[in-house]
DNA sequence: TAAAGTCCCTGTTTGC
DNA sequence: TGCAAACAGGGACTTT
């Protein structure tokens, strides 16, 4: 499931095969993924074709391709989207939603989506961030991310934290793993009130959020049964570094209690209950 | 199955 | 006190 560091992974992938890149045909093979462009699936196609892509950006889970003339390809990859690069004419994967042919006759670029939670569309971003993503807050790689302004959003919030983590309007990039991640590193529980917390508790938390989330980085991304690939089908090797999500009943790193899996959000949440414990409520 | 991230809707709280 | 805006939480969407 393509959090920051899955899809930062992925922009950096996509680099070198778009960059310069003129936009020869568009294919929408299905219209889901496209259901954000609200013109429809043709005006999607004809509006990127003669287009030239310049270089990807980022910001939290979303990822715009540029054009040339100041609009963008703005995608979200959801829990299962892939980018695919791949010569002319070799078969299609499965669940190929979206093709972009290049006027160089070189790979073709493919978006994939099983569960078609991502989408695609074309955003008029004028060169600089995405009007459909204006909301969105700065994720924690970014200049523009300030952590005192976030330590102060989340205290005003009056809610568990992992919800508040979850919030893309406060913080963006973090999604169920590295929220679990985060936590387990900073030993917080996920129903720790937001409001009870003090500031420099906040501040170390969001420290551990950029710790694991620039490991996962390094080692290319987490990856779960084939929902998160490299554009040249690889995946990542995060899932070995796991310490809590997904390690129910295996011992916790740090002390050896059995991790605990717990209901939350309609969510799993994964915890230690020895270092993850919830305080005594102040009320 | 249960699992994911975002959007949308509803109900509540806050601020002027 | 009245109203609007902001906030909080829950469900829908989709696939295997």
């Amino acid at each position: 499931m393509p959090e920051l560091p899955e899809v930062e992974v992925v922009r950096r992938g996509l680099v070198p095969h778009v960059v310069g890149r003129e936009i020869s045909s568009v294919e929408v093979l299905h219209p889901r993924p496209v259901r954000r462009h609200l013109p429809g699936p043709i005006d999607f196609a004809d509006r990127l074709v003669g287009r030239t892509l310049l270089e990807p950006a980022r910001r939290g889970k979303y990822l715009w391709l540029p054009l040339d003339d100041g609009e963008a390809i703005l995608t979200h990859l959801g829990m299962s989207g892939q980018f695919r690069v791949d010569p002319p004419g070799t078969p299609d994967q499965a669940h190929v939603r979206v093709r972009l042919r290049f006027a160089d006759g070189g790979p073709e670029l493919r978006f994939c989506d099983q569960r078609m939670f991502g989408g695609m569309q074309v955003s008029d971003a004028d060169g600089g961030i995405p009007p459909e993503i204006a909301h969105i807050a700065p994720d924690p790689f970014e200049d523009a991310y300030d952590p005192d302004r976030v330590v102060a959003a989340i205290r005003r919030r009056r809610t568990g934290i992992k919800r508040a983590l979850l919030d893309q309007t406060l913080v963006s990039g973090i999604g169920n793993i590295y929220a679990d991640e985060s936590l387990w590193l900073a030993r917080v529980h996920y129903a720790q009130a937001t409001d009870a917390m003090s500031a420099p508790r906040v501040r170390e938390l969001l420290a551990a959020v950029r710790t694991v989330m620039g490991e996962a980085l390094e080692q290319g991304g987490t990856s779960f049964d084939s929902l998160y690939v490299h554009v040249n089908g690889e995946s990542g090797y995060f899932d070995r570094s796991l310490n809590a999500y997904g390690q129910e009943d295996l011992p916790c790193p740090r002390c050896g209690t059995p991790i605990r899996r717990e209901a939350f959000m309609n969510r799993s949440s994964y915890r230690c209950p020895r270092c993850q414990r919830l305080p005594r409520s102040r009320r």
